[in-house]
DNA sequence: TAGTAATTAGGAATTATTCTTGTTTAGTAT
DNA sequence: ATACTAAACAAGAATAATTCCTAATTACTA
């Protein structure tokens, strides 16, 4: 958290009461939460919490690189505050999204087709599958 | 487009106007179109087509596997008639997403972590980085 | 401790998508 | 060819997700 108090100073943002909430909640946060389901959980905490600030928080967030969002093809966006190198496998049954990380493909050439392209920054895997729980249901 | 047509009687999908019409369009776009952006194509050759169809359409043809909704970012969904295994790389400037094929990553074996997790149906490389046409920007 | 620019709350507005209803049409059986 | 029927369609209303607007509050600065 000091940490992250640290970065929004040299951000130029302020350290507002809000801010450090939702970043504490999402750090501890392993579900890769939406905007609405951070504000469900963080309205006990900030009972006056707007929505909107959640939305414009994590924008900010977002912005400054504090936090990421989350590439998935549902409707709501969803954040992580993760920011270490690792990838993501999503259960098609039950849309959760697990963290893994994965050496080799983060230090693999990519095929000459991309770096004609351009210069490539970030790189991500996205896998699909069943997860073991879902996979024992019918 | 024989293909598709056969496609879509093997699924019970009746072959409509609008389904060929917006299939071709899609299979024949190379930008990975939105909802949106493929009707303002369509309109010009189907003056009565509803945006609805089109969210409708798109919908139906994804739950049969015939086109596959893309992994991004944005706020509205982008969609893409190409079926075979390719991967994306976005440029975060223009948003531009380019598709290319990476035979070693389709084939190289996932970590331990995610074997643990489940079976792997599907796996995609998302790249991202700067294009060569945005960089010769400032 | 006061000043001020950034941030917030709350509600209105916008954007993206889905639903509802009545009409049309593709595929099928005559 | 013609009629039948379920699927698909158009149009607009409704919902969901997100952003905008304005006035009030607050973190940082002097």
């Amino acid at each position: 958290m000091k940490e992250f108090e640290n970065a929004c100073r040299e951000a130029d943002l302020k350290v507002t009461h809000q801010r450090l909430e939702l970043y504490r909640e999402l750090a501890q946060a392993e579900d890769h939460p939406s905007a609405e389901t951070l504000y469900k959980r963080l309205i006990k905490k900030l009972p006056t919490l707007s929505l909107d600030t959640v939305y414009r928080t994590l924008a900010t967030l977002e912005k400054h690189r504090l936090i990421t969002r989350v590439q998935t093809i549902e409707s709501q966006a969803r954040y992580e505050a993760k920011m270490d190198k690792h990838h993501h496998v999503v259960c098609s049954r039950c849309r959760t999204i697990t963290d893994f990380t994965w050496d080799h493909f983060d230090e693999v050439q990519v095929p000459k087709a991309v770096v004609g392209w351009g210069k490539v920054i970030r790189r991500n895997a996205v896998l699909e599958g069943i997860c073991k729980a879902c996979a024992r249901q019918p």
